[in-house]
DNA sequence: AGCACGCCGACT
DNA sequence: GTCGGCGTGCTC
């Protein structure tokens, strides 16, 4: 076997927590010229020449002395590497020391965020790049070319020198041009002079208040004036030279953004990443931003973790949206894989919202994050209405007060009105007749709705239709409607508004955008379509449903639909608030969601709840949780709450602790995890023991 | 998941 | 002494 000295250190692409650290392998000499740090590779494993994928980490010099990197180095004979799959470096060492820190914060493996950073390969796009790349290269080799023909010279590095970033010289509009988008110097205006762009050159770090309104596109929809705040953030990020990342919680959202970017951006500047496009397209955006050249990177969650060359900014849109945290091990939520790579590369972070999240305003009132505010404090009428049984039998039977039937009925002849309301489809929730009990599913005790005026009732969960049901308390065998969604609420203001066009708009039936016609809009929580103009008035019913949940957060999330369903509104249009009274009404009506989420914040501190610390679950056999728990003794700043049982062999505890002893924590709770993970067989001979793995959660939304 | 290695009991 | 069963831990 051929060697060249060089020692290359790669982390295998596995799950097993003990595989979660770098293995050293020798380099063979014909693999060396690919060989490079960020390459996907194949290297033997588990002793009889089987393979495993990894990632290049970076090559070493073995016979330099150590370079302080390497921890516990390997001493014995080393085995070649085997492949280089691509010489494509697709984990930049950003993004690289991005996901290992993200996976060490949470007790987690460094592959499973990697995951989430690089979408799987696909080799036609791939080469079609690789050529593009080379052909640019060919007829430009200028440094400020866009597409240089290595893609090591890609590599951002924070020193990379001047020449390399492209001048302030700005390409052709992408967007139709008889149609003159927003002047350049109307860019922030609603924010004072220079105050984002300051930021952005300064690179600091902000919560901004969006403004609450519609802003109308050129020959296009309209869209929320944030979206437009964000897309000028990210053109002003590409003008210093520098790449933006976008990061939305859906892709109503992203295509609102989308919609700015393609007036606002260079052509070509844009890309979007996002899990819900073919592979084919999501890979070739990724290799897009893995290009020299800086860019506006568009997407979901997981465009945190996005390659950028030289990044200039983060933003997040509406951060206390559930959709920002990951489902996937290990469940890091998007604002704080941005508040980590804002750290280590230090751009410009902005979490931009018409509310404030919790964990927001602890940020702000440590100092880490400055408060922006729009300078005209312009924002919607908000009306909290105590519910008043309206005159009209009609509007009474839809549960609308008095006072927002007639501003309703008045709003209608202008334009459309918007009803915002808690549950989606026809009757969601079925009580028996005679005892008042929840009707349940007879095969699987999942809850009985209906879907339509006349509809057989049916299981929520799993279909099953319930045509000669019974009630397992009394034996009853009528129905009754215990929860009114969309279909019954259009029905009802049908009758109430007679003559007017009803439009119903949930997860089942989505409307983007809107016209300016009259018409009374039906919408669940966050399916609001955009109506061009705004609405000309926002009915917010079922005010007490919502906060009927049983979640700390249900101030905190009802703010939000609510907050912004009001910016949905045309300039001067009232937005009635039902049965809300307190601090939730106070803070609607004033527009100012910051005093909310400050007590809300005080509250948990005094409760010690997230995010006043950070929590943790510990789940597994008693005796393994136990051990585990045990681990924690010595950590200040620590407490355990539990172990309680859950599933019958298993138990749950709950540790708090202090931010400053997270990687303490997560530390000894993964190192538990590791030998957890290698003891844990099945015993030879004997009846099948199911196998509990000790499970580690972090900074679980769903906790407490 | 396999495979090496080492501890301990049983047999030459 | 040494063979081999099985439990434990590692995989560069």
């Amino acid at each position: 076997m051929t060697r060249t000295g060089l020692v290359a250190r790669v982390l295998i692409d596995s799950p097993l927590p003990q595989l979660d650290h770098l293995f050293d392998y020798s380099i063979p000499a014909e693999l060396a010229a690919d060989a490079v740090a960020g390459v996907r590779v194949k290297v033997p494993f588990r002793s009889s020449g089987r393979v495993a994928d990894g990632y290049l980490i970076e090559v070493i010099d073995a016979a330099a002395p150590d370079t302080g990197g390497s921890d516990a180095d390997f001493h014995g004979k080393l085995s070649p590497i085997e492949a280089v799959v691509s010489s494509v470096p697709v984990l930049t060492p950003e993004v690289w020391k991005l996901a290992r820190r993200i996976a060490d914060r949470s007790a987690g493996n460094a592959s499973d965020v990697i995951r989430l950073a690089c979408p799987p390969r696909q080799v036609r796009v791939e080469k079609a790049w690789l050529a593009a790349q080379a052909a640019a290269a060919e007829a430009n080799p200028g440094p400020a070319n866009p597409e240089p023909a290595r893609p090591e010279a890609a590599r951002p590095g924070p020193e990379r020198p001047g020449p390399e970033r492209p001048g302030p010289e700005r390409p052709e509009p992408a967007g139709p041009s008889d149609v003159p988008s927003r002047p350049a110097d109307a860019r922030f205006s609603e924010y004072g002079a220079g105050v984002l762009e300051e930021a952005i050159a300064e690179r600091r770090r902000l919560a901004v208040a969006a403004v609450p309104s519609l802003v109308a596109l050129p020959a296009g929809p309209s869209i929320g004036h944030w979206a437009q705040t964000l897309a000028e953030l990210a053109v002003a990020t590409l003008e210093t030279g520098r790449t933006a990342i976008l990061v939305l919680p859906d892709y109503r959202d992203q295509d609102q953004v989308q919609s700015a970017l393609d007036l606002l951006a260079p052509a070509g500047s844009v890309s979007r990443v996002d899990a819900r496009q073919p592979n084919p397209d999501r890979y070739r955006a990724f290799l897009a931003c893995l290009g020299a050249a800086p860019r506006i990177i568009l997407g979901n969650r997981s465009a945190v973790y996005a390659p950028a060359a030289d990044l200039g900014l983060i933003a997040l849109w509406d951060d206390g949206d559930p959709l920002h945290s990951e489902p996937l091990s290990p469940y890091a939520h998007s604002r704080d894989a941005a508040l980590v790579r804002q750290e280590q590369s230090g751009c410009a972070l902005v979490l931009l919202g018409h509310s404030r999240s919790v964990e927001a305003q602890r940020l702000v009132e440590l100092g880490w994050l400055a408060e922006v505010h729009p300078a005209k404090g312009r924002h919607p009428h908000v009306i909290p209405t105590e519910f008043q049984a309206a005159d009209d039998q009609y509007a009474r039977a839809a549960r609308i007060p008095s006072a927002a039937w007639h501003t309703a009925r008045q709003a209608l002849k202008q334009g459309p009105v918007l009803v915002q309301v808690a549950s989606p489809g026809y009757a969601p929730m079925l009580a028996c007749q005679g005892c008042q009990k929840a009707a349940r599913c007879t095969r699987c005790q999942g809850p009985l709705g209906l879907a339509s005026a006349g509809a057989t009732p049916s299981c929520r969960l799993c279909g099953a239709l319930a045509a000669d049901w019974t009630c397992v308390h009394c034996a009853g065998r009528i129905f009754r409607i215990a929860t009114i969604g969309a279909g019954r609420t259009a029905e009802e203001l049908g009758r109430a508004f007679p003559g007017v066009r009803i439009i119903i708009a949930d997860g089942d039936h989505p409307i983007q955008h809107l016209g300016a016609e009259p018409a009374l809009v039906i919408a669940t929580r966050g399916a609001e379509p955009i109506p061009a103009g705004g609405y000309r008035a926002v009915l917010l019913l079922d005010g007490q449903r919502m906060l009927a949940r049983e979640s700390l957060r249900v101030g905190e999330d009802a703010l939000r639909w609510w907050s912004n369903a009001a910016a949905l509104a045309a300039p001067g249009a009232a937005v009635m608030l039902a049965e809300v009274g307190g601090a939730l009404a106070r803070a609607m009506s004033t527009w100012q969601p910051e005093g909310f989420a400050a007590s809300e914040l005080a509250d948990r501190r005094q409760l010690r709840f997230p995010p006043a610390v950070r929590a943790a679950s510990v789940t597994g056999a008693a005796a393994d949780v136990d051990a585990a728990l045990a681990e924690l003794a010595e950590i200040p700043g620590v407490d355990v709450l539990g172990p309680v049982g859950t599933d019958p062999p298993l138990v749950r505890a709950i540790v708090r602790f202090a931010y400053s002893s997270g990687d303490d924590v997560a530390g000894a709770l993964k190192a538990q995890v590791v030998r957890n993970a290698a003891r844990r067989r099945r015993p030879k001979g004997a009846a099948f023991r199911a196998a509990p793995t000790l499970k580690v959660r972090f900074d679980d939304p769903e906790l407490l």
